[in-house]
DNA sequence: TTTATTGCAAAGCGTTTGCAACGTG
DNA sequence: CACGTTGCAAACGCTTTGCAATAAA
């Protein structure tokens, strides 16, 4: 019954370019992370950043698994599953579940650029976009009942231009 | 580590009553969609809907499965699990993953009055608030990509008032 | 009487963990 | 050298499934 998730496909909606997270940038951030909590920076650790930031947009575990085999084939899923965690914890990704149930990682580029997704429900491509004044909105909404807002995530759902015929 | 989910208690943010679907029309609803598909209304069904509609918020599977014991002590796991999934297919119930991987059912009253989230990071309550401009705005922005819109989430993370101090 | 539904227990899936060997600082 | 990290396999929690017994229609 539950069938098997193809994908994600993503499609930039606003026709803009790739994440603005560098390597050598992240590389940076992970080693300060490191540095300042005691921790390693190890092969293992560099191949997972390189091969996530090569693929540049929503990944699940298993592919990016699949990815990293391509240069390290001896390395574990139990490896990505930590190091993603704690890229998360490093600001270097951000964790996303989408409604499948399933868990995808994307580049967090900083607070600036912040991005949602429409989502086909058919063909299940996930488009990106930017909208400015929604954000402004949440704000109002938060405020008007004291919160302090950290994050959001909104996902629009419906048919894509090429499913809907 | 992964910390044992506590709730989700649920606070209505804007002031306005709980769920408008009643006992007797969900019941009419679930016969009609049972009836259209040769399926059966079972006392169990019938019982899970009344601990479901009676609870009228967010509740995940445990929670619900504790509640039907009490009337119906050796309904097993599995046909809360099954029902659930009737429900959301005869539009009683609508299923929503939350960001800690948890997933909660709550009554879908129709298509008017959709509500969103608002998630404190800290004491975990979920608090509800409707936005008619935003829901105007998402729309727009799915319009500009081609998109049809079906329907959408929108959960916005900080810390509430009482967490703030 | 037919056919869907139930409860149970077993399997499934993605994710996490314990551990001994290993590698980094 | 000390201690964090790795890969492996086993455990995990939630959810689904196969099955024989049961109950709606």
């Amino acid at each position: 019954m539950r069938s098997r998730f193809q994908g994600p496909f993503l499609w930039l909606a606003e026709g803009r370019g790739m994440a603005g997270l560098t390597l050598t940038e992240a590389q940076s951030r992970l080693a300060a992370h490191m540095r300042s909590r005691g921790l390693k920076v190890t092969r293992q650790r560099d191949q997972i950043l390189e091969s996530f930031l090569k693929i540049g947009k929503h990944v699940g575990v298993e592919d990016l698994l699949r990815a990293v085999r391509k240069n390290t084939p001896s390395i574990g899923n139990a490896t990505v599953y930590r190091t993603m965690k704690l890229f998360v914890e490093a600001g270097i990704a951000e964790e996303r579940r989408f409604s499948a149930g399933v868990t995808l990682y994307e580049p967090h580029d900083g607070d600036e650029h912040h991005h949602d997704h429409l989502i086909c429900t058919v063909c299940e491509r996930i488009f990106e976009f930017e909208n400015e004044e929604i954000e402004q909105l949440q704000e109002q909404v938060a405020e008007a009942q004291g919160f302090k807002l950290t994050h959001h995530k909104m996902e629009l759902y419906g048919l894509c231009t090429d499913c809907q015929s």
